[in-house]
DNA sequence: TTATGGTTTAACCAACCGGTTAGTTATACC
DNA sequence: GGTATAACTAACCGGTTGGTTAAACCATAA
């Protein structure tokens, strides 16, 4: 196509790799990936992959790290500005549920990662989920020492919420495919940043608060 | 050892099979499991498995049926006996943790099927799974006309309640792994009908709650 | 144009893995 | 006691797969 510097064809190249890689892995899992599947979706061949980045494991972390590096980080972050603790709450909901739509990619790789029980995650990103974990457990007993929220057990509310979501989300290719579910599980909304989010939201905020 | 008869000798080394099957699936999931250490640890010879089942796919489906087909709806047919809806909530979050904790590798291998969109689940198991959600769904309308419960939706009530359970059980080994975590995460109970079920069951009763 | 070095490729290999087969041992039946 | 049958095994087969290698390609600087 366009004529390129040897840098932005790299950059290119690379691109394409870690897409169709976390196309694959996202579908099939790591156990489950084929390399020459990733090279024939990436448009390259096997070698290129070897080169640029390096054995299929040396892949799977580049994916984790450009898949959930930043997306949980900046959008956690959103809920410094807010107010009150309620505010946060509803926002970290928020965030979270926006990032899974955002990231097509990331339930079903938290999914494979999580059934694996972290075989392949790279300490960077166990730190995110920390600190996610972290955030909202400020959140929840700020709320709590201010008398808007009960006392709760955080990272119970925490596995409420990102499991809710992950599992509404995972969820939908089964409730689909199977004629055991009635028509109105089956054209639920695949999104969940819309009113999935707001249901939730409001269940949780209910529950939490005083 | 004791003499045994045929068909005693067909059961314990079928059994032996589908626990070490189970076990294996649950660690490593379909694609990463391995016959041979299947067979290994059933303390069998491969062949014996293909006599017996068949191939792997027969296998896993074997599997599923043998820890998923009894357990859900056993579990959750508890709650005809209650009385009022919030009674028969309680339940029903209970016999889901219950169920989970009775099970070892009945959440890994959800996981493990939920990441894959199903590809492996048997019609008779989505049957199953059909009938917790029409269960829940029932329960919460019945509060809903009754005057009890608020308006929700259950499926997601539903993701929430078994979402959380499996969000909660299958991060343990990662939050035991990494030096991320505080201290606080990583001595959290591993199991879940305990005091976990009595958090979600008190969240989920207030949030759903008129 | 040509030399250079980063980039990509076709061809290849060794190990692995699901599944089969031919043959052996243990049990049941008459 | 002898035979039919069920249960099991060792060895093997052929296709697949992760990974390697050596050669070709191509943009750029001299």
């Amino acid at each position: 196509m366009d004529p390129q510097t040897l840098k932005e064809k790299r950059g290119e190249t690379k691109r394409r790799i870690l897409d169709a890689a976390a196309n694959v892995f996202s579908d099939v899992g790591f156990a489950g990936a084929r390399v020459d599947e990733i090279a024939r979706q990436a448009g390259v061949n096997k070698a290129t992959i070897y080169y640029h980045i390096g054995d299929k494991k040396a892949l799977y972390a580049e994916v984790l790290r450009d898949i959930m590096g930043s997306a949980f980080d900046r959008s956690v972050r959103n809920l410094q500005g807010a107010q009150s603790p309620e505010e946060k709450l509803r926002i970290y909901v928020n965030s979270i549920a926006r990032t899974m739509d955002q990231h097509p990619h990331l339930a079903p790789i938290m999914l494979w990662e999580q059934a694996s029980g972290g075989e392949n995650l790279p300490e960077v990103i166990a730190q995110v989920f920390a600190n996610v974990i972290g955030t909202l457990t400020t959140v929840l007993e700020e709320g709590e020492s201010q008398g808007v929220f009960i006392k709760t057990i955080p990272f119970i509310v925490h596995s409420m919420v990102i499991g809710g979501v992950m599992f509404y989300k995972a969820s939908d290719p089964i409730r689909s495919k199977y004629n055991a579910f009635p028509e109105t599980l089956k054209k639920m909304d695949k999104r969940v940043s819309g009113s999935v989010a707001v249901e939730i939201e409001k269940l949780i905020l209910k529950a939490v608060k005083k």
